[in-house]
DNA sequence: CCCTTTTCACCTAGGTGGTAAGAT
DNA sequence: ATCTTACCACCTAGGTGAAAAGGG
């Protein structure tokens, strides 16, 4: 399924003449999986880590593109798909459930970007920057677990729009 | 609105490691105006053409890609939008009703296309080259002069499935 | 007991020709 | 008379949480 809400940033400082890739992965915060205590409303350590899953990236659909671009635009991922699946063969995202992950959107230089793939690992060098947003962790679940998040997910997202009052 | 049936080609003969747009354009096939004369199922000469359109190029959304990537799939134009609104700012292709026009296909090497645009004439030279096929000229209508076109349409596009018998 | 999967009604978003009204 | 426009019911395609069923 899509991640809601989607993350959307904008990029300044860019060279408005060269190309880039901009790029998503999620990668986990700590060795922890959790669970939700509902009568005190807050998600408790229950253990370590599930075994670690094929890293995978989410490429933004208008790469390549210039600097000019990226900086004149909001850059939005509300296409990016996730998926409890370790099979998953579409290309989304895996993650594993009641774990808590970090988003990160990387900016890469089109020349060093060109064997960019969804399933290898992102380059590193001086034509790439990674930039996280720690107001972005989120915790996965396969169910909502509290009436707050449910109420969030249904008032802003257009398509849940049937269950409204 | 979408060109029904859509252009589909094959490409074959590029080089898999090159980077190339592919684009599309319609011309005029001649400087004359048509009307359907439906006793004798045939488009007739009915004067001379209306004054010429802003040329527009449909660039096909998967620009640009390898050669590998090009000739490894059917090219489909199926996203290609047509209008008759000669100050439509969608950057959809602009033409006359009553016409008669013949699509073209573009090959652009990369570094030929750099400043493609959909209201920018097709650069020309010596990394262009352009293909038409004269069995895909068509004549361009607000609605259908005859039955055997409007069965075509119902029966073949899966939108119209709800007029089918 | 707690978490996950499957199916579903209900949406968004947008591509069809029919049809009646409008335009020249 | 002939062509065009605007609106519509009816589709495709796919993104929602609810709820029931499944699993360890």
């Amino acid at each position: 399924r899509r991640m809601f809400p989607a993350m959307r940033v904008k990029i300044s400082g860019l060279d408005p003449h060269q190309q880039y890739y901009i790029a998503m992965d999620i990668v986990p915060v700590d060795n922890k999986r959790y669970r939700y205590v509902y009568h005190s409303s807050k998600w408790m350590v229950a253990g370590n880590a599930d075994s670690p899953v094929p890293p995978r990236v989410y490429i933004h659909p208008d790469s390549p593109a210039s600097g000019e671009t990226w900086m004149r635009q909001v850059i939005s991922f509300d296409k990016l798909k996730l998926t409890n699946n370790e099979l998953d063969d579409q290309g989304h995202i895996i993650l594993h459930s009641m774990h808590k992950y970090q988003p990160r959107v990387h900016v890469i230089r089109k020349d060093c970007g060109d064997d960019l793939s969804p399933v290898k690992p992102i380059p590193s060098g001086d034509g790439v920057k990674a930039f996280s947003f720690p107001e972005t962790v989120f915790t996965t679940v396969t169910a909502y677990q509290n009436q707050q998040i449910t109420r969030l997910k249904i008032d802003r997202n257009p398509f849940a729009k049937g269950f409204r009052d």
